[in-house]
DNA sequence: CCAATAGTGTCTGTGAGACAGTATAAG
DNA sequence: CTTATACTGTCTCACAGACACTATTGG
């Protein structure tokens, strides 16, 4: 091998292409909290944890749904800024939390060539997306269960239902780690199954020692909301007094009022801090 | 675009090079705990974190030191696989826990070509290696100390000595998640002390609630080296009734003690199950 | 005996879980 | 008055933090 004497004069002679190479892709869960009126005008409206999903024109998985994502620019971006540029795009949504989730990067996980994913959670909410989402369409979870270790899922968008079932299994006693494989999915492309699941699991995990629930609520909310959206993610009841001690120092009273409920009013509360 | 009327047809005819394409490496941050002996025969032997570091023989970054890592093969393995492997290679370890950390990805983080490496974190029990590692050296932290936002370090292998800071600030209000960027730094390559913290922080975090510390003991221990490998972990001084409380249900009682320390011998204790 | 660690008993305060009670709107 | 939610008071039990005490070795 030749010998150089600096690193200029080494990365001048380097010839890039001696490595293989491949391409990735930054794929986003986009993960909100929605809300659904109720046949009794008195009770409080039911909330759903809901997924943002795009239909593939193309092939491969042609005509499934999968979640927004596209190829990376090697040259321009780095992989959020990717994610970023794919959601305004496909979605028209921008300004949103957007964290890394996992790289995914199972050697057939696209059919065409050797694609390694990057993958994001983002959060919205979705109250305050006026403009239906361009191209993309909005899914309830209806249903998320585990039992002996399959998750099962039902999904639903209005015309169309989706259903799934992803396999969990500890990858060692001494960590918290899951292997998860799919067990039954004809409606989604790639392992974007298994990204949803893995996403889900990341927030609620988060919710506990994070404020990350805010950025699924408008800027004022009534405790009885904020709880229902803890209580959808975490999908358990929670008791009121408990709840209401754990976000006592997050939050703060305004002096306005939610009425017209058909019950007593409750007091509109907001963030106590600037979100980012 | 020409229609097709299947999925085969389609990736039969598919032209996988319109994408840009580029290279990627795994990168992995081997953290074990050591023991030095102590002046005073009675003491118990002082603790420290330590991790593996290898010396470039090449440009970029020729002289400097660095993780173990490698490129990754598209055709052949996936980013796991390829960091069992480069480690196997470059260091002579196998069978060790490892975890998929983080994508790193900066424009420029490879002076040469657009590279993205995903980083790993691995535990080892360091007294298990009895051979010396192949083309690597064990640098024990021997300081690791946040003040104003800035982590400094200071490094040891008994020959050299290498010190960097990395300045840390919460990315927003409402997560736990922390940019990091170089504040001083002339002695690792590419982004490597980034790495460095936020292996550390994650496993610092899981301690809590994995028994991921296992993996950085041998198979019989006792409660002292237990309970000094969580100190040293976490930066801090621990009770021992509440720590002895809290690993109680984690580890079984043998018949078996550890004498001829100059105080009164200890119970050697095995974690309470297989390890994976 | 001394130095040093091993290991345990127990008190106390905090805080989560739980239940029950009061308050207040719309119809 | 009924229904349904908003919001609060308080009891209890578990458990982490803290301190103090006993046990046991090598020298």
């Amino acid at each position: 091998m030749k010998e150089y004497k600096s690193e200029e004069e080494f990365l001048k002679d380097y010839d890039s292409s001696i490595y293989e190479k491949l391409s990735m892709t930054a794929d986003i869960l986009v993960l909100s909290v929605s809300s659904k009126d109720t046949e009794n005008y008195r009770k409080n409206e039911d909330k759903r944890m809901s997924i943002l999903l795009v239909k593939r024109e193309e092939y491969p998985y042609k005509g499934k749904w999968c979640l927004p994502g596209g190829f990376l620019d090697p040259k321009k971006e780095t992989l959020e800024e990717c994610a970023r540029r794919v959601l305004k795009k496909e979605t028209n949504l921008s300004d949103l939390y957007l964290e890394q989730l996992y790289t995914f990067d199972r050697l057939n996980r696209d059919p065409r060539l050797r694609v390694i994913s990057t993958s994001f959670v983002a959060l919205v909410d979705k109250n305050k997306l006026k403009e239906k989402v361009k191209n993309a369409s909005w899914f309830d979870i209806i249903k998320m269960e585990e039992k002996n270790n399959i998750v099962s899922f039902v999904l639903e968008n209005g015309e169309e239902k989706i259903e799934f079932k992803v396999r969990k299994t500890l990858r060692e006693r001494t960590s918290d780690r899951y292997q998860f494989t799919t067990e039954e999915n004809t409606s989604l492309a790639f392992d974007h199954d298994i990204v949803i699941l893995a996403g889900i699991e990341r927030i609620r995990n988060k919710l506990s020692y994070t404020d990350i629930v805010f950025h699924m609520l408008p800027e004022y909310f009534t405790l009885g909301e904020l709880q229902r959206v803890y209580e959808v993610l975490l999908n358990k009841k929670l008791l009121d007094p408990a709840f209401r001690r754990m976000i006592a120092d997050k939050v703060i009273k305004t002096e306005r009022m939610k009425t017209g409920e058909g019950h007593r009013p409750s007091y509109l509360y907001k963030y106590k801090y600037e979100k980012s």
